[in-house]
DNA sequence: ACGACGTTAATGTATAGACATATCTGCGGC
DNA sequence: GCCGCAGATATGTCTATACATTAACGTCGT
């Protein structure tokens, strides 16, 4: 039974955590390797360029194969639609529209959104429930610029990000996660007391460079958001 | 020139962003494909195979490919040592040790180190600064039945992650990043009134089935954890 | 009808060979 | 000593071919 990419990137990896190739061990080449563990190079390659990509290895041209001195590591953080993470909790959704104008943005948004001074937005303010309590107070802002359809879009059934996946993918997204304290419109939306600590998080994307649209979610008191591996 | 996997990729990914292959469809075959784009099936393989990983399409064996109904968007979050994460913003790092004991850890986290009832574990607070003004509150708890020698290790002068990383790999991990207000201890240590919304992260880590650690990590006010992609 | 079973069609993986590309190293000229 | 250039070398990618694996599908027997 030959040795499969899997089985090479378990016993990498046994070497490397067991101490046999410590952090900065340069590996004996993909040639040499292949015939150390009777596969084709092709096999050895994708074995190591996994683990690359993993972060456990740094390989660059000619240089060879080194471990890493500190494993880069990283955690997946799945992107969930709201309705699906209330449904995934076996709780019933039910989602309401507080607010829906068209207006323009804050110098720091216009910014985030590379908008010109003229620039509008739709400006869209929702809550989504589950099991009736307020789960997520979202603040949503859509670039007019990139999407004009927006302008025109029915946000009372259902909430302005379901409609944005259907309509338009996005290529690039950045998130930001902070505790901030209640605000009184917040507080009152969401059923807490103002001053309460609560979870946001906050979205932007952008389809092939242009904005399309940012959005604050602040969360129930006591939310957590989990990632793994 | 033939077209390379990366071209294959951004063809593909320009079909389903262009409406070509709406969500559902099924792609044709990758021998078809390879025919197309006059490339070897190994490479249309690796174009389509890193298109699965990265959510846009779903493969099953002798069902075919097809663009995902919804793309399984996820995030890549970067792990930091709080030494880097404050060098990183030019700023002077400084730790201090607030406490460490040995002690058995209660119930909710005995459950979640899968730790025996008389399972010991080692305690440590520590304090991070960056020029001088308090980062990151640090609770950590080191389950000694994994790893005996943490009992011995000195966190006076360096904080008990560096010496983790250092001493042991880690397989998996868990995150929870959630939002709270500031205890009477740690709006002390963070110098910051009572009740301060803070953000905090949870991390547990396992080593091969075996839990190494848990630690609560708690921000100064403001602080934001951003990822990407 | 319906379930067992073999066929078939798609992806998954491996191989040997080739060429491309980056980059390190040493050599030569100044 | 220093700069630039020409190998040498390890990874990066592609090709053509082969076989493995999975699951859908149709056929046969009951």
């Amino acid at each position: 039974m030959p040795a499969s990419f899997r089985d090479i990137k378990s016993d990498v990896m046994a070497r490397i955590i067991g101490g046999d190739w410590p952090p900065g061990t340069l590996l004996p080449t993909e040639a040499d390797l292949a015939d150390e563990f009777g596969a084709a190079r092709a096999t050895v390659n994708r074995a190591l360029r996994e683990l690359a990509e993993e972060g456990v290895l740094d390989r660059k041209r000619k240089s060879g194969t080194r471990v890493r001195q500190a494993p880069l590591r990283h955690a997946k953080l799945d992107i969930t639609v709201t309705r699906q993470e209330v449904e995934a909790r076996g709780a019933v959704y039910k989602y309401a529209l507080v607010d829906s104008r068209i207006t323009t943005p804050p110098d720091g948004l216009r910014a985030r959104l590379s908008l010109s001074p003229e620039g509008k937005v739709r400006r869209v303010i929702a809550v989504h429930y589950a099991d009736g309590i307020p789960f997520q107070y979202e603040d949503r802002w859509i670039n007019l610029a990139t999407l004009p359809a927006a302008a025109d879009a029915d946000f009372s059934g259902s909430g302005p990000n379901e409609w944005l996946i259907s309509t338009i993918p996005y290529t690039d997204m950045e998130l930001s996660f902070s505790a901030i304290a209640a605000d009184d419109a917040v507080a009152e939306h969401l059923d807490c007391p103002a001053g309460t600590a609560l979870f946001q998080m906050e979205r932007t994307t952008w389809y092939d460079g242009a904005a399309v649209t940012f959005v604050r979610m602040t969360f129930q008191p006591g939310y957590r958001k989990s990632a793994s591996s």
